[in-house]
DNA sequence: CTTGACTCTGGACCGAACTCCAGGGTTTAG
DNA sequence: CTAAACCCTGGAGTTCGGTCCAGAGTCAAG
């Protein structure tokens, strides 16, 4: 029935394990992010694999662009039998909504960065120069 | 020949008239991005409209995405007649590779997430939500 | 047993671009 | 003349996600 036998991993072997560095596993655990684990007789922290599996969790949200405490409330939800699978789903399309309106703006910018650029011929007068044109009413001049 | 009248404004003009806050226009002059202004008697900083240009200058290119180190520096190559032209045309040009390469990296997520949420039928069991399973190998269950 | 690698804690520090604060002085409208 | 609105300085605080540190204890190999 246990699919994730409790090997014994100290927290450098458990960071390296998940990509990440151990003062970023203190971090989150400190954070909330990841539950304390037991502690030997010496006080060193002591994993399983489990622990393994949540930080992998974590900077896979990560790289979907979910902040940490977004990825608290995902990690809270996915032991939520109730409204888990739905309250996921509606993060991750909440999500996508500001990856998209952000992308929306990049282009923005993009388009306006590429006028500028075609329009400047790259010598010349300052005056005559339309990105500086743009960006002031004048050229900072004395 | 001066375009640019010497109006007096005091700090609260220059910011209202520039769309940025008060501490922002002396937060500016600290990190030499706006040039200190005369002083009346009393101390009060004494602006003409040259600086809400600038400061105006300064809220564009920000909004192209440059930095504030990097509108130093182009404000710098804005008074440089030599390199000045070619200079910022080069620096709008290097902007323009980093914020396609943010776009590019966007896309790629907002893929990732579009098809998770695709496949994710919004109910059920947390076992079965793929986007639980992508993020983690396991459900982080007990 | 010794040495080197590992771990512990609490707290300071990073960068970026502000934003806010206290405790003053100044200006201006009425 | 007074009260409101403005301005001054120096410095601290904010957010986010870590990263680094000192000083001390622990573990494993040889």
């Amino acid at each position: 029935m246990n699919t994730t036998p409790a090997t014994h991993l100290a927290i450098g072997a458990v960071a390296r394990a998940a990509g990440v560095g151990i003062d970023t596993v203190r971090y989150y655990e400190r954070e909330g992010l990841l539950p304390a684990p037991h502690r030997r007789e010496s006080g060193y922290r002591d994993y399983d694999t489990g622990a393994v599996a949540r930080l992998r969790f974590i900077r896979r949200a990560k790289d979907l662009g979910f902040s940490l405490d977004e990825i608290r409330d995902l990690l809270a939800l996915s032991v939520d039998r109730e409204r888990g699978v739905k309250g996921v789903k509606q993060r991750a399309e909440q999500r996508l909504d500001v990856v998209e309106q952000r992308i929306r703006e990049l282009k923005l910018v993009q388009r306006g960065l590429k006028q500028l650029i075609a329009a400047c011929p790259g010598h010349g007068a300052l005056e005559q120069c339309p990105i500086l044109r743009a960006l002031g009413d004048d050229g900072a001049s004395k």
